[in-house]
RNA sequence: GGAGAGAUGGCAGAGUGGUCGAUUGCGGCGGUCUUGAAAACCGUUGACUGUUAAAGGUCCGGGGGUUCGAAUCCCUCUCUCUCCGCCA
């Protein structure tokens, strides 16, 4: 949510950026600053209000404990006077709450503003690639796509997932599922050594957590919802471990604040279809090892940068094929200032898979999530957020599968290697 | 799931209808003392809104109600604790 300070001096900046964003709905922006002028006023007529009543009041609470007839009259002579007030702001309050709400309704519909470094551009195509290996394997025909040897070695089975729940939430099993927990312990050592403290957090959260780091209202239907219990599956470990910090005031002394969570992720996807949900490449249910900072406002595009060198570094130890891209105006997240996305390349589907998005979201979560820290000056300040993927399990088994088949069985990369207990699968 | 008790500032814990944004203790911060530290002593210490600054307003788990006036009374929801039942 961007801060209604900013919005009411500097509306021109704020369209302009929003444009960038492709959110072209500019009006929303006059209708919030007239919004917030109509607001005031009303409140200060209520606050006034407000004020008389509450000065009646102690009068006539004075009044009463003299006992004397007098003044016992001239109290119930104020108890009237105050009946025509409290009328009046019964009005002017209910006017309050449906400019509130209306506010409310647009300030949350208004996504992040764009980074300056963002490109412009609408779609995936006008991303600008800021980093791409010199060499990107090229297989035999003969290669296998990944759903293929995971069938092959019987490793990864999606009828299965099938039976027991639906299309989209496979079963990992023998090589395969150990190859699983592999991952997941040498991402989550690699964020501790580089000094993240290691969470396991709930993996429903409630309302307050979904609206917090944005996923509610904007989106409602990717999540899966226990409308029995108001929960909602976390679609990233983001959501529970970003909240943790939700309606706290930090001191600066406590900066960065770095954590590193796995698990399961949870996404409805509804509308998927075809080549683009074949295998792994996307899943109802997947693992991931997320990464997240808070940070001083001066600091976290450094902050950002760390966070790109670290699953960079992951990407090199586990010899895939990778590239960056910072993502343009119109292809980043609701929420998100500045975006890295991290792809890998799918050999065998010869095609690039998303494994990693690393992001600055600035002030936009810790504004919901009122998240701060006091600054020199004993004033309160909102702090900045970061999260990054470091990984994404699903599609970093499948360019693994792919990359490194051989006739052997499927070669485990050295960092790996301690981890699975053995050189390939087979 | 059944029965009961409770939810107050960073924490502990007073407050049952009026000057209570809230006694007090701890913690935090600043100071005196000290070579330094501890102890002791003194002072200070919630958030939001609003404003040039203020005044004013709001907040005692959430929502609603009674009242001239609610932390305090009533309703309701959520959560926590204790006992019983069930159980990894």
């Amino acid at each position: 949510m961007l801060q209604i300070d900013l919005i009411r001096r500097e509306p021109a900046v704020v369209k302009a950026k929003l444009a960038k964003k492709h959110f072209t709905n500019t009006e929303v922006v006059d209708e919030i600053i007239s919004l917030d002028q109509k607001r005031k006023l009303v409140k200060s007529d209520v606050d006034d209000l407000l004020s008389q009543r509450n000065n009646i009041s102690k009068e006539i609470g004075n009044l009463l404990k003299t006992k004397l007839p007098e003044d016992i009259a001239k109290a119930e002579q104020l108890k009237n006077e105050i009946a025509a007030i409290k009328d009046k702001i019964a009005v002017l309050e209910k006017d309050l709450e449906i400019i509130e709400l209306a506010q409310f309704n647009h300030l949350v519909s208004l996504p992040n503003l764009p980074a300056d470094i963002v490109p412009e551009g609408r779609f995936a195509e006008d991303n600008l690639c800021v980093f791409c290996v010199e060499e990107i394997p090229n297989l035999p025909e003969t290669a296998l796509p990944h759903w293929e040897l995971a069938a092959k070695y019987d490793i990864i089975d999606f009828e299965l997932g099938v039976k027991l729940t639906g299309a989209g939430f496979p079963v990992y099993k023998k090589q395969g599922a150990k190859l699983q927990r592999a991952l997941i312990s040498f991402f989550l050592d690699e964020a501790i050594a580089a000094g993240y403290v290691e969470v396991i957090p709930p993996l429903m959260v409630n309302k307050d957590s979904a609206f917090g780091t944005g996923q509610l209202p904007d989106k409602e239907g990717q999540m899966y919802h226990i409308t029995e219990d108001e929960f909602y599956m976390i679609p990233t470990a983001e959501v529970p471990i970003t909240n943790i910090y939700r309606d706290i005031i930090l001191k600066e002394s406590q900066f960065p604040v770095k954590m590193v969570g796995y698990t399961p992720c949870f996404r409805r996807e509804a509308g998927s279809y075809g080549a683009d949900v074949r295998g792994l490449n996307r899943l109802h249910q997947f693992d991931k090892v997320e990464i997240v900072q808070i940070q001083h406002p001066d600091k976290s595009y450094e902050t950002l940068d760390n966070m790109v060198a670290h699953v960079e570094g992951l990407l090199k130890k586990l010899e895939l094929p990778y590239r960056i891209l910072r993502l343009c105006g119109g292809d980043m997240s609701f929420g998100s200032a500045l975006t890295y996305d991290f792809e890998c390349y799918s050999a065998a589907q010869k095609r690039w898979l998303e494994v990693s998005s690393v992001s600055n979201f600035e002030s936009f979560q810790s504004n919901r999530l009122k998240l701060r820290y006091k600054d020199a000056n004993g004033k309160n300040v909102l702090a900045h957020t970061l999260n990054g993927s470091a990984l994404a399990l699903a599609r970093i088994v499948a360019c693994l599968l792919e990359n490194n088949q051989t006739e052997n069985g499927i070669r485990i990369p050295d960092a790996l290697k301690p981890y699975t207990g053995f050189e390939y699968i087979h």
